[in-house]
DNA sequence: TTAATAACGGATAAATTTGTCCATTAATAT
DNA sequence: ATATTAATGGACAAATTTATCCGTTATTAA
């Protein structure tokens, strides 16, 4: 009783993400992705990850295409221009960016909580990482199976 | 809908690390608190803040006296051998330091996932500044009123 | 030994997150 | 036009986390 959670994402956001990934690698080799191929690949839940592709779709992560040869995809031109900062603003918000790691209202560098300084310079390297991590470089490793979206 | 969340720890860590700092404070001055001053002091919910307690005393990182007198109370001793990491380890499990980014089963070096690399730099970061941390090193700037624990 | 104090523990409730179901809408092909 | 395909959106359900309530237990003091 009273235990567990602390992942660093919400499963919405790691769904989001690998699902983003999957679709660029496809995307680069021109093909679209039908929703219940996503799910397989990332090994998600597909009617929940229905709701995930939506959240990508509304946020113009991905283009969204309905009936027969419809399906999924990203455009290959901009695909360098998406970050997973991007991915992740879109599902957890800018929480993790300016939440204060004790929970107080908000990060306050002026009252700034105990552990302001040392979680401030983890969060920014979180910020700094994620803003500066396309999901086009993280396709090539997966594409040539060094990396898995599922196990 | 579909939305929000994105914080480091549970709401129950976050209870736990301010606690623990506000009676390891306390304790340097020879004064046990009580669940009600605890709570007030937090700004946490009384009857949550008496499970957080429980939890913490359970783990051994506070002492409690039931009774007249009684109260919540860390051993000025062994005040420095407290470290955020293990009042991590009684909330949110090791899931923060073992955990997959992309929320794989497992981070697994073999088979990563495709941010293992950009990820495990961050979470070691994290880990390490949660192990070298004492709670007792956060009380002095807090007892000068320069940290908050509310606000 | 009794009354008062204060933490403990179990049951339960509220809120949030995760997940499912299904009818509707849009696009394509016949 | 019609049937087929595939995403969309709304309602709902399960699971988890956060939070409350209240009787019990242990301790102290009178
Ligand atoms: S105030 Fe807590 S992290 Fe900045
Ligand atoms: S496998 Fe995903 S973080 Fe290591």
């Amino acid at each position: 009783m009273l235990q567990k959670q602390g992942q660093m994402f919400s499963k919405a956001c790691e769904y989001g993400i690998r699902a983003s990934i999957y679709i660029a690698e496809q995307s680069q080799l021109d093909r679209k992705v039908g929703l219940k191929e996503v799910a397989e690949s990332i090994d998600s839940p597909i009617a929940y990850t229905s709701k995930i592709l939506q959240q990508l779709s509304r946020n113009k992560i991905i283009n969204s295409e309905k009936g027969p040869g419809g399906g999924f995809s990203m455009d290959k031109q901009e695909l360098d221009k998406v970050y997973l900062s991007t991915i992740v603003l879109a599902f957890d918000g800018e929480e993790i960016y300016k939440g204060c790691g004790l929970g107080l209202k908000q990060c306050n560098e002026k009252m700034p909580c105990p552990v302001h300084d040392q979680f401030k310079l983890i969060r920014d390297k979180l910020k700094t990482m994620l803003e500066t991590t396309s999901v086009q470089s993280l396709t090539a490793d997966f594409e040539k199976g060094l990396t898995f979206l599922k196990r």
